[in-house]
DNA sequence: TCTGGGGTCCTAGGACCC
DNA sequence: TCTGGGGTCCTAGGACCC
């Protein structure tokens, strides 16, 4: 049996390539893309780096767009979920079946049958066929651990020389590339792990490496110490071939305008639970309680307010007029006059699979109704776009409604919305 | 003038990720 | 005017019990 080897690959700037491979007028420009309700800069691809930083707001940053002609679009997750599941198919091919779908743009895969010394055509060949096959650049590294395979990838984006491929299953490539990252570039080292491992001369993924594992845990618990490990090549994270199942699941938004009156409030939050259901339902999930959150923005001045409330059902459920008059219930609870709320959500956790948690002996609700009308509602929504029913509380989209004021069409999943093409000089 | 100990379970909050 | 959303994991500390 060879020795375990992990690749992981990404796609390169990658809301922003998806949106490229459906308008070739976008080819060599800079192009950004925003967070929900067009809040901040998520995306940029290579033109656009060096005017835009990650995380802009974008009401700071649309003067600037506007001079330097970046094209910006508001998110297209639909666009974006699409294409990262046809990259998922080529990686399947190419991994006999073992990939981690790790994010809508990373991949894990198993390459523990490629030979070593050929790890690097490997991944040529993966990033060729990605890029043939659906039109996004990606970058690919390898290692014999998933921290190791990640640190790669980062090595293969950032130094051209590499053409988006880094090997670092020798120990001689090791030594080579570790010193030259900072250890805050190092997967499950983030700011508050950077600033204790500077205070005490750690600062390149090799220091890291080469401290002692204890030392590690005592800082950053035990995930730290495992991060320790898996640089010095000891594997301790395995491929996730199945996706576990989901422990918790929320939907929450930032109002695009403030809401300020309880019927706007209670709208919003009947939409989220709404939504929610869908969530739990297309999961085979339910939930026992359901908690409902409001906040005030925390960048305006004036009156303040943070408030959560959880709702127990009598049993759990999918269903989501259960889910609405709970969430309502609660937001009817918390909610106050006199501020200016900036957001709100439902959070669910402690999920369990649909009918398997032990029912009261007295039913309180026609359950194989229940179940009837939710598979008939989205059975419509599945034929006629999400939305096309909503319980009533769910309402007719007021002002607080997130704003996508720049999405592109659905190229890939809407017959409507196909791109379309002209054959000139015929 | 004065403190039990040890176990489990739950929750809140921190940290990190994309 | 305008600053994202949705996850996971770990730990400390309180409540509770015997």
């Amino acid at each position: 049996m060879a020795d375990r080897a992990f690749a992981l690959v990404d796609g390169n700037s990658f809301y922003c390539s998806c949106e490229e491979v459906f308008d070739p007028t976008l080819a060599g420009r800079p192009v950004i893309v925003l967070s929900n309700n067009d809040g901040c800069a998520v995306a940029r691809n290579r033109f656009a780096r060096r005017w835009i930083g990650m995380g802009d707001p974008y009401f700071k940053i649309r003067d600037l767009c506007e001079r330097k002609n970046i094209s910006v679009f508001s998110s297209n997750y639909t666009l974006y979920g699409d294409m990262s599941a046809r990259m998922n198919t080529i990686y399947r091919d190419f991994a006999t079946g073992e990939v981690e779908v790790y994010s809508i743009d990373e991949s894990f895969l198993s390459v523990s049958l490629v030979s070593p010394d050929e790890r690097v055509a490997f991944g040529r060949d993966l990033r060729a066929t990605v890029l043939r096959w659906t039109g996004i650049p990606t970058c690919v590294g390898v290692g014999p651990t998933k921290t190791l395979a990640k640190l790669a990838n980062h090595l293969a984006k950032k130094n051209d020389e590499l053409a988006g491929v880094c090997d670092l299953t020798s120990a001689a490539a090791r030594d080579r590339w570790l010193p030259r990252v900072p250890v805050g570039d190092v997967w499950g080292i983030g700011g508050a792990a950077q600033a204790k491992l500077s205070r005490i001369g750690v600062e390149t993924a090799a220091d890291l490496r080469d401290m002692p594992a204890r030392l590690a845990r005592s800082l950053m618990t035990v995930v730290g110490e495992k991060t320790v490990f898996e640089l010095q090549g000891l594997s301790c994270l395995d491929l996730e071939v199945l996706a576990p199942q989901r422990k918790g699941c929320a939907v929450t938004r930032s109002f695009s305008s403030k809401v300020t009156d309880l019927p706007d409030m209670l709208e919003a939050v009947a939409t989220h639970a709404t939504r929610g259901a869908e969530k739990l339902r297309r999961n085979g999930l339910e939930t026992g309680h359901i908690s409902v959150f409001m906040h005030t923005s925390r960048f305006e001045a004036g009156p303040a307010c943070s408030a959560s409330r959880t709702v127990h059902l009598p049993e759990t459920s999918a269903d989501t007029l259960d889910l609405v008059r709970a969430a309502q219930a609660g937001a009817r609870a918390i909610f106050r006059e006199g501020f200016r709320y900036a957001k709100a959500g439902i959070v669910m956790d402690d999920l369990v699979p649909a009918g398997s948690a032990p029912r009261p002996l007295f039913e309180q609700r026609d359950r194989a109704r229940s179940e009837a009308l939710m598979e008939a509602i989205d059975t419509i929504n599945g034929r006629f776009g999400r939305g096309a029913i909503t319980p009533a509380a769910a309402g007719i989209r007021r002002d607080w409604q997130t704003k996508f004021e720049m999405r592109s069409p659905r190229y890939t999943t809407r017959v409507d919305e196909l791109p379309s093409a002209r054959a000139r000089g015929l």
